[in-house]
DNA sequence: TTCAGGATGTACT
DNA sequence: GTACATCCTGAAC
């Protein structure tokens, strides 16, 4: 199991963001491994796009980590309660990154239960797992992501995403393409159809 | 099964 | 004060 080279993260947004699907994103927590397999993607791009939170080269707190080089974490908090974790991408000083807004754990399903709803995995009922984390702030809370994994280099040990697990097969699978979610306020960027996700 | 409303912190007006 | 890259709950169907 080895992270994606660094140059993976520079190129193209939504082509990154189109790669990353059936990818796995691996988290090391206390000695164990929580895998899943990455199931749908936003990409922002600060230049274009009016639901970036970087767009028109927008510098705050939050958003510089958007400017990092490809291949670093973006965490931040939406809602008051619940994180994002964003993939950035392309060179320094370009502003852009991918949600990660789903995945499918495939290893480390029991840990991550106790950082989803602080019980066991036995005692969760049919629609938790299907809940489990099929979406944003779900991945996030399942993986026991938060800002303190903002700003962190995704070509390390700890935190990383790869394109192979040992004993995991990588099955074949159909890419959809839609608009992306919870964004309306962005004017013409709404429509933008820069969300991918596995459909089969 | 779907739906409206509320929770809650940070950024920006 | 307002808005926000969301999710959960409880009530209605």
């Amino acid at each position: 199991m080895k992270p994606l080279n660094g140059e993976f993260y520079l190129r193209d947004t939504l082509m990154i963001a189109r790669d990353l699907l059936g990818k796995y994103l691996v988290r090391k927590s206390d000695g164990t491994y929580l895998i899943g397999r990455i199931t749908e993607t936003e990409a922002y791009i600060g230049a274009s796009d009016k639901a970036c939170h970087a767009y028109g080269k927008k510098m705050t707190p939050r958003t510089k980590t958007l400017y990092e080089q490809g291949g670093t974490s973006y965490v931040y908090l939406v809602y008051g309660m619940y994180h994002c974790m964003n993939v950035v991408t392309e060179p320094k000083d370009e502003a852009a990154a991918v949600l990660l807004r789903g995945v499918e754990f495939v290893k480390g399903l029991e840990e991550a239960a106790i950082f989803r709803y602080g019980e066991e995995l036995e005692a969760l009922s049919k629609y938790q797992l299907k809940n489990f984390s099929n979406g944003p702030g779900k991945l996030c809370k399942a993986m026991g992501i938060t800002r303190e994994q903002n700003n962190m280099d995704l070509c390390g040990q700890e935190f990383f995403i790869t394109d192979y697990v040992e004993g995991i097969e990588n099955p074949t699978f159909e890419v959809g393409i839609s608009s992306r979610i919870g964004i309306d306020y962005a004017e013409e960027a709404k429509d933008f159809p820069w969300r991918f996700f596995i459909s089969i």
